[in-house]
Order: C-alpha cells, then sequence, then structure tokens
DNA sequence: CGCTGTATTGAAAGGCATCAAAGGTAGTGG
DNA sequence: CCACTACCTTTGATGCCTTTCAATACAGCG
C-alpha cells in the first residue's frame, strides 16, 4: 500500500516533518502503509532484520518479557512518535498495538540512506530519541521509589497529557488506552493495587469513573503526586 | 585549556572517533578541557545554558530529585560516553563525578553547528542516544517488578561488564564506582538492603568482598538473575 | 586517640503481592 | 430479548518482603 503524505494526519508533527514535500514524497516510496488491529505486534524482539515506523494513528506500547515470563511495559508511543532500529543488529523488544493502529513502515536499510541523504531528517531523529531517553528516565524515577500511590497518579496525569492536544495542560476527560492489567505492567504493581488505588482517587473526589477505560479528573490537586 | 586529541584515550571510541583528523581538530577549537574531583556537578538541572559532554576517563551518575529530596540515579556514564543536550531550553537532571574524571565540553549551539557541518557526528550521536535509550530501558526492566536480590545482582554484573575492557565478558575482579548509598539509588532499594545482598551473595559464595568497593566474582552462576 | 562518615547487622512495622471470590461488561447464540 | 460464557475489574483476607528504626562495626583522618 502507498502513502499519502498529503492527507497524513501526523504531517507536521512527525520525524518527516522537517522535509521538503518533494523529499517526503521520496521517502514515502521506500515505507510502506500498515494497520495494526489491538494486540497486534510490530516488531518481536530478536527479529534480525532492522526495521522501524513513524505512528500515524492509534498507540503502541514496548515492552519486554522479565524471567517469570511477565511482561514489562517499558514506553507507549503515540501519534507521530517513531519506533524501530535503522542500525541494531536485531530488535530488543516487542513493539504491540494498543488498539487499531497506523502507523508508516520502512526498512531499516532504507531509512538509513534518507538519514544519509537528508540530514535534517537524522538531526530530527536525534531530538526525538533525545526526548525518549527523557521519557523513559521520567518513568524511571516514577518507578524506582515512588509508592504505588504515586505511581498511579503520576501515569493518570501522564496520560492526561498525552490524550490533551496541548502538551501543556492534561485533557479533563478522556480514555485509558491501557487496561488495568497493563497500567500495572507500565508501573510494577499488580492488577489488584491499581484497581484499589483508583479506587481510592475516586473515593476521594480526585477522579470519577466512566466505565472501564473513562477517566475524568476532577481534582488533581488530590492526586498524591511526587 | 585546549584539547589534545591526539592523546585522548577515548579517540578511537568517543562520538567524535568518526571525524577525520582534521575535523576533529577544528572540534576540539570548539571545546575545553575540565577536570571535575569526585562529587562535583557538571550540569545541574534546570540550567538554561545547553552544553554537552565526551567522558575521557572517571564515571558520572546522572540523577533527579524525588519528591522527599531523594536522589535517584538514572543512568551512569563511562568513559567515552556522551552526555548534555545540544537542543534542549533547559538541564533536565544533574550530572555529577562518581570520581575524578576527565572530559571534553562544548557549548550546546557550538555541538549543533558541527553536528550540522559534519552530518556523520549527527548520526554518530544518534546511534549512541538509541544505545542510552535501550539501557536506560534495560535499568526500567530490571527495577520494575524483579525483587531486591535481583536487582543487586544484575547490578553487580552489568557493572563487572562496564569495568571490562571486552564488552561482552564481565571482569572476574573490579571496583564498584558507586558507594552503597548510590547503588541503592539506582536500583530503588534502600541502603540496608543492599547491604544485606551483598552479604547474602558472599555468604552463598557467589562473591568475595575486598575492602568496601572491591567485588570478585567467584561463581556468577550463583546470582539469582532474571 | 577520638571523630566522622560509611557499612553492617538486628528487630519491628507497613505496604504490596498473593490467593480467593464476587461483581460487571461485552459478545455470542438460542 | 434473554441466557450464557468469557474476560476484565473490583473487593477482601493473609503473608512475605522491604523499609524503617536503632545500634554496632569499621575505616580514614585530624
Amino acid at each position: 500500500m502507498t502513502l499519502h503524505c498529503a492527507t497524513c494526519p501526523v504531517r507536521d508533527r512527525a520525524a518527516c516533518a522537517v522535509l521538503e514535500d518533494e523529499e517526503r514524497e521520496e521517502l514515502a516510496r521506500a515505507g510502506r502503509l500498515r494497520t495494526l488491529h489491538k494486540g497486534e505486534t510490530l516488531f518481536a524482539a530478536g527479529m534480525t532484520e532492522a526495521a522501524c515506523a513513524t505512528l500515524k494513528s492509534g498507540a503502541l506500547k514496548i515492552t519486554s518479557i522479565d524471567a517469570d515470563g511477565r511482561e514489562r511495559i517499558l514506553s507507549l508511543v503515540h501519534p507521530s512518535g517513531f519506533v524501530g532500529e535503522m542500525f541494531g543488529p536485531y530488535m530488543r523488544h516487542d513493539v504491540v498495538a494498543l488498539g487499531e493502529s497506523e502507523l508508516c513502515v520502512f526498512s531499516g536499510p532504507a531509512f538509513a540512506e534518507a538519514i544519509e541523504r537528508y540530514p535534517g531528517l537524522g538531526q530530527a531523529l536525534l531530538r526525538r530519541t533525545q526526548e525518549d531517553l527523557f521519557a523513559s528516565r521520567e518513568l524511571l524515577a516514577l518507578t524506582g521509589t515512588a509508592s504505588a500511590e504515586q505511581r498511579v497518579a503520576g501515569a493518570l496525569l501522564s496520560l492526561a497529557r498525552a490524550a490533551s492536544d496541548s502538551p501543556c495542560h492534561p485533557a479533563k476527560e478522556f480514555d485509558l488506552p491501557l487496561s488495568r492489567g497493563e497500567l500495572a505492567d507500565m508501573l510494577g504493581l499488580t492488577i489488584e493495587t491499581v484497581s484499589r488505588m483508583l479506587t481510592r482517587f475516586e473515593r476521594e473526589g480526585a477522579i470519577r469513573r466512566n466505565g472501564k477505560r473513562g477517566i475524568e479528573l476532577l481534582d488533581p490537586a488530590l492526586l498524591p503526586l511526587r
């Protein structure tokens, strides 16, 4: 399937936004559109074939499996985000769709070539990767010493920010892209603890739950943040 | 103080190794040599001035302070490693010397200009930043669900690998670059728990302690890894 | 030799995991 | 439309692991 950049929902936020129109069309010819359903795997850890992708819509999780076979969520990818490896010999982690998702997928060599040809693209990716690094370290700081209460509160605010269009202010009302189990896997907790914390926040009037996934931030100041 | 690349101990492993000799000399004129003593701060979180550096010798820690004023170690930097921000408006984290350290320091704009001029440098940095990202995620996976025993064991092996010259095989005997407290801050544990795990490993014959910092890996197979 | 900071060891408390069961919700088919 | 199943979520009771609090040991250094 070919790519149609002109109608791309993330054309001015994704990494390729730094390219001129004709350059982007050129790059688009090396990629292909792919649609993933909830739970489908984009990349599997250990894959020896380098590849990468830009997320157009939906959401992804980057995960690894620990010794006990338990899944650990290392990062979330939101629209305009970039995943994959252009260089490495193999994929380090699994990348799985959290819901219906659309992506532009490129082979590693093809994208590496594009970086060679368009230095601006490499720089854009460098900035983006640094941002990913900071996000990863933020999660590290959150899950390191914080209590279960603080972890869930922090995740709620983080997801509220991601759900909002303006990057600064969190959305007042939004749907969690993650199940309780996935939330637990991201925070290093159990399903039961996450559930308990959510009911606690609701009882204290900080949030209101609408169905399984719906969250309304009534009074964020009541959340026990770090 | 000017830089002398010809005698630099990391000249063939650092990011600038991708440059030609004369290009590197050109870059060197934009940087300066700096020596840090144990505990000295290279960059402070919140600093509005972009800057970056390559570590020539010694070791650094990248840290943030959580709500309770407790320090959290997010990453370690070993010789030939790169730290800092070329682009961002401010420093996200503190960067502090773990021991006597030598660095090449550059201002953010100067280094950004070098990236513009030498695309290979930007690519080298991109690879390096991706490696940092994977390292961060590895620590995230380690501290997420693993028990205290597994965390300390994992940290020991990781530090043994870092202390070794060959990147694959861990050093049999080495000195911890971190105090007990710093190890605890990195793993999200307390000093006491770290100490208890080390004595447990020694009692079980997995390691031997030589003084406060010395570690000898007697039987790594006994370490309860993930 | 005493002092200060770091490390070890012990006992008690608390938080989260585990085990177990019930309550909801969605999807399927009668 | 309802019944039925399967899955996710919530809630409860118990136990373990790590933290916390406290004291001792040890090394470096004036």
